[in-house]
DNA sequence: GACTTTAATGCAATCGATTGCAATTTGCGC
DNA sequence: GCGCAAATTGCAATCGATTGCATTAAAGTC
């Protein structure tokens, strides 16, 4: 059923069914109820598809995960996860569609195709990775395009993201404060978020004269089992460690498994702490203590700064999320100090 | 830069830009050449849009999310999560695009839409909820979808999913075999997945002169915090409860938290069993007893059966996927017994 | 009653591509 | 050198909607 076979029926042209199903004011109000009424009964739903080829408008954003050819779970992280969620509400609420790619992080520029090929009109890129250079030739091309992550030096595209860097302060400061001296870090820190919460974190600790050795720090992705078999080597190149910082809270929940199997309470022994406050990690056991990331604001976030993107405004800046310690029992100072 | 713009450039037609793009034979390969190599230069890319336009071909799948208004968290389950990216592979490797939407389970005509509007070529629903009859309903009218859910009587639509009957039974027989009596049901029967696991569970129960009672299962949806809450009532109303079995992973780690609110060990005094195998059951503490559920293959059946309804065979039906239990700690019989 | 407004509708061009058919060019046979 | 087939290319209609402009009918004015 297409608008021609609705407008003969109603016996009029197309032009009016249009006006009639679009609120024009170019219309008698009983044209428009009859052929409301006849849209109803048949089901007819205006074709969005023909309808943005022809007033250029698009309702459609594009969003896309990008993942790494080696190891194509980066979907399995729950942080990923809620960001999603609350882009698919952030959208919904504003009327637009969500388009959802999954792309090899090496070939970013397949995410140019979606715009220029008029699929949609913006891009919400989750994640940098290591492809900064690349986003920026992106953005220079002129593509309407927002990206969570982290803010670089010469960073020519919209970022949205949180403090990393105060994150990673907060959570040393926490620590030190409960008494730990030999921390490990547990992350990638060739991915710039977690760079920059590492960078908090330890020159924090330089403050306090306990610098992190390279030892103590093992790379993980956001695999639970590479971080397992992270963690367990750094409890073997600091089998007395009391302390894990972890770039996110799956990599705790992993490093958790992993201290258990090399006999460690925590936090008793090792104090844990996460990153994002997912919400099981406050179901975990122990729930884990973990730097939250307002994940519905980084939707709505999100969203927001594309749509005003392509509106056109200079591009906008957008302020770092809000960015804030939840102290759970994954390390609290116990009896044992 | 649209095809006009290309043909200019290239002193040809459209019709000539349009052949050298799309791989006809009806035209000169020098010319071929140099046509893409414009494009190329250019970032020239076919607008999408347009052409299914004309063609009629649409490579767009529409996968919606239905969620209950009252809880808009459907989302938090990772089970769901899964889906959603085993589905983005799917479509991917065979050339479609995935568009996502959440919706109000109450209004699920709305999915409807994105059909009669031209939006999408199906429909891939997630999750039956209540809506069995809204289902049929649209089935009936001709609406290419797949659902994920339960098989259940008169139904004309297509439905992939596993066998809860059979993954039901396989709890129970594995609880009896660890010495379990006492055991309790945690999960919402109102959805007909749950009911079938729940079914089998029972019924197994029943043959072995166990039943269980009305007090011994209790509402939850698929919220954690429910979860808790549902938890606490059945530990209250059955202090001597000795095995838990929980409709998702999710409820599962709900449920352990709550029962160790009320001092209770894992698995020592009692033994909890999960659904679903998502990727965290392993990792959580104690790791998870639970049915494994082929998240990977779900995705790639669920598309198939699309795509083959699409093409208009009739209506395929899909077996139940392997429905296999995966025994860890979380139920073992210890030395408590 | 002739003339101007106003309201409602239809005609036809348009969005950016594809494709059947016609037109042109080239090559080949004799 | 003519005729015919094959190889390329262009023209114009088409997909399903929207919208500026023209048209028609009804209402209002003097």
């Amino acid at each position: 059923m297409q608008m021609a076979d609705l407008a003969r029926l109603a016996g009029v042209s197309t032009s009016t069914v249009s006006r009639a199903l679009s609120g024009s004011a170019l219309i008698n109000e009983e044209t428009r109820e009859r052929i409301q009424a006849l849209a109803r009964q048949f089901n007819y739903t205006i074709n969005s598809v023909a309808t943005n080829l022809r007033s250029g408008v698009k309702r459609t954003i594009a969003v896309v995960v990008p993942y790494e050819m080696a190891s194509r779970q980066s979907f399995a992280d729950p942080f990923l996860h809620g960001i999603i969620g609350s882009l698919a509400d952030a959208l919904t609420e504003r009327g637009y569609e969500m388009l959802l790619s999954r792309m090899d992080a090496d070939r970013l520029d397949m995410a140019a195709a979606l715009i220029d090929g008029g699929r949609a009109a913006g891009l919400i890129l989750i994640g940098q990775w290591r492809h900064h250079d690349q986003l920026n030739a992106m953005a220079e091309r002129g593509l309407p395009m927002v990206v969570w992550g982290a803010r670089l030096p010469h960073q020519n595209y919209c970022i949205v993201g949180g403090d990393n860097v105060l994150g990673g302060r907060l959570v040393a400061e926490h620590l030190l404060a409960q008494g730990r001296r030999r921390m490990v870090f547990l992350g990638d820190a060739g991915l710039p978020e977690v760079a920059q919460r590492y960078r908090g974190f330890a020159q924090c600790l330089r403050k306090n004269a306990l610098p992190l050795l390279e030892q103590q720090r093992a790379a993980a992705s956001f695999l639970a089992d590479s971080g397992r078999k992270a963690m367990l080597a750094l409890i073997d190149a600091n089998p007395t460690l009391d302390a894990v910082f972890a770039s996110s809270d799956l990599l705790a929940m992993a490093a958790i498994g992993a201290l258990r199997e090399r006999g460690r309470r925590i936090p008793a022994d090792v104090a844990v702490v996460g990153y994002d406050d997912v919400e099981l990690a406050a179901y975990f056991n122990p729930p884990i203590t973990t730097v939250r990331q307002p994940i519905h604001e980084a939707g709505g976030r999100l969203v927001e700064t594309l749509l005003s993107l392509i509106k056109g405004q200079s591009l906008p800046v957008s302020a770092p999320l809000e960015t804030q310690l939840i102290v759970r029992e994954s390390s609290q100072a116990t009896a044992a100090y």
